[in-house]
DNA sequence: GACTGATGTTAGATATGCAAAACAATATGA
DNA sequence: TCATATTGTTTTGCATATCTAACATCAGTC
């Protein structure tokens, strides 16, 4: 039995607001989703109404919110998503800040939750395994800013790699 | 002067789909984009109106469309955001096909052209450089489908890494 | 030249999402 | 406890995007 919730992607953004606000400040409240979220305060209302019908928030009017079990469980799930996507666009991909937050934004409702996953096995992959790893992340850094294949810096990169390789089998 | 088009989702989307039945049958029809949109035929027009207002597309009623160059050169954009999505997601995730698609299609609106430049860039280093190449994503998907990181396996691993090595130092 | 089927358009209905502004409740503090 | 500022809600309106169903046009055929 799959829950077939089948949220629109603004009231994801909402729910991830509010487990946003609420770990920071307890509880959530419209002003405040509606500052993060960069709408007016009057459009916040509406969202809430949906996601009190669907119980995924505690809420009456003038009251303060907090996320019901269900809706801090898929607020999680939504949270994890940007995480993992900002992650990837950041430590790998090498973008900036700003950008990378704004990208992840915009991709996290596009991925269903097998495919984070596997966006998560592949990032921490790539950052394991003794054939890549950070040096190889870091020449893959050194390209994009000087547009140069160094492959000349091979040998001293497999040097890299075997090293990484040992230091795993003393472990 | 940087052109604000700012298209919306969907307009992306049909001008994606013209540029695919442009190049598949010279001309586009409204029946056809809406087949390949998967909506129905009364809903192009409105889409198509819109598109001749920002000069995208060649068109008036009961006739076929076409993409103007400046169309075409946003089609282009939008579909190679597409293809390089998807290219990452089938070959280096190793999404099947249509788990692929599908999300490519729903990403491709997500991401600026520095950014798919970007992951372009990743995807072709990633399967060029010796340390990682083919084996190295082989050893990845061996992993997705056992959940078993074989670190014993390195020093082959590293042996093959060598070997790519050798050969371009050859060419 | 008129019929017919395929294709295209229009109009009206529905739904979403957001903004602006008028209005209501609450909280603060003197 | 009253006045005021802050916060929340409602209403209205707009823009987008879609569907359905009625209507229009086109191309081919007799």
């Amino acid at each position: 039995m799959k829950k077939n919730t089948e949220l629109s992607e603004s009231l994801e953004d909402y729910l991830e607001a509010i487990l946003d606000l609420e770990q920071d400040k307890k509880v959530a409240r419209a002003k405040d989703i509606a500052r993060k979220l960069g709408i007016q305060p009057g459009s916040v209302t509406g969202g809430l109404k949906s996601l009190v019908e669907k119980n995924l928030i505690n809420y009456e009017p003038y009251s303060y919110i907090t996320l019901t079990a269900e809706g801090a469980r898929i607020a999680k799930l939504i949270t994890r998503r940007h995480r993992v996507l900002k992650d990837f666009l950041l430590k790998v991909l090498q973008f900036d800040e700003k950008t990378a937050e704004t990208a992840a934004c915009r991709m996290e409702h596009a991925v269903d939750e097998a495919s984070v996953e596997r966006l998560v096995d592949f990032v921490e992959y790539l950052f394991e395994c003794p054939r890549t790893g950070g040096a190889w992340i870091q020449a893959f850094v050194d390209y994009t800013r000087t547009g140069k294949k160094s492959w000349e810096k091979c040998a001293a990169c497999i040097d890299d790699c075997m090293e990484r390789h040992q230091e795993r089998k003393m472990h």
